[in-house]
DNA sequence: GTAAATATATTACAAGCGTAATCGATGCTG
DNA sequence: CAGCATCGATTACGCTTGTAATATATTTAC
């Protein structure tokens, strides 16, 4: 699967939501949040195609776009990559970034605490 | 300052090993390490001068070139907006992530735990 | 059944990127 | 001092990306 660029992950997340869609139900979400002109988000839905992480059915003279990249293995992909290219296997520095920055919610550190607890029942 | 590229970052990550340091010594890491031509590091290096991500000053016929973005920086830039990005402001799914490729070592996990006891601090 | 609308497919085009080669200046060597 | 070696600067070139416009095929509306 080729990379896929900033602009497209935008239109695949519209895709992630809800699947299939034809191309104006994504071209209008799109146009609402994004500012983009329909023949551009046409553009981008065909490039994902190209690259096979997007496919389509005919439905007459429309098309129906699903994804075929799944966004819980793309966002792993992307994690994992991200973590050893910039910050060089090390993940705790990036927690460290966003809790000086009180972006850390309860939330995420509820969530945290879990995972930490299931990480050591597994070492044992 | 503009966005790095994948192959100006490995140039700047052997900048912030140390710094200054000589286009020949940068690019005698790189050739071992990446395969890159010399050429093509003196390239980045200079596209790096132009994005002001660098900067050098002369030392007779040689330049001397060091780092103006930090590491530390630059880490917190690129995590937030990753973040941002792919995972829509949520940090915990990387870590599941992570966590079930058995990727999370005991260090990590150390980490962490000290991160959430300073955060709870913080809350009082 | 012919024109207008509308879907996708094809083409466009400038900027950025990866990957160098060439140019021009300066210093080194004999 | 005349060429060679070696800097950095400039130029090259094909691919991707952002951002569309144009072309082509198919419906649908009179």
């Amino acid at each position: 699967m080729k990379e896929i660029s900033q602009a497209e992950l935008e239109v695949m997340k519209v895709l992630w939501q809800q699947a299939p869609q034809t191309a104006n139900q994504v071209v209008e979400q799109l146009a609402d949040a994004s500012q983009w002109h329909e023949k551009t988000v046409k553009t981008l839905l065909n490039r994902l195609v190209g690259k096979g992480a997007v496919s389509f059915e005919k439905d007459g003279r429309a098309y129906l776009y699903s994804p075929v990249l799944q966004q819980t293995e793309y966002q792993l992909r992307e994690s994992q990559s991200f973590i050893q290219r910039v910050l060089s296997g090390r993940i705790a520095p990036l927690l460290a970034g966003f809790a000086e920055q009180q972006q850390l919610k309860a939330e995420d550190v509820a969530e945290l605490k879990q995972l930490i607890a299931k990480w050591e029942q597994e070492q044992k």
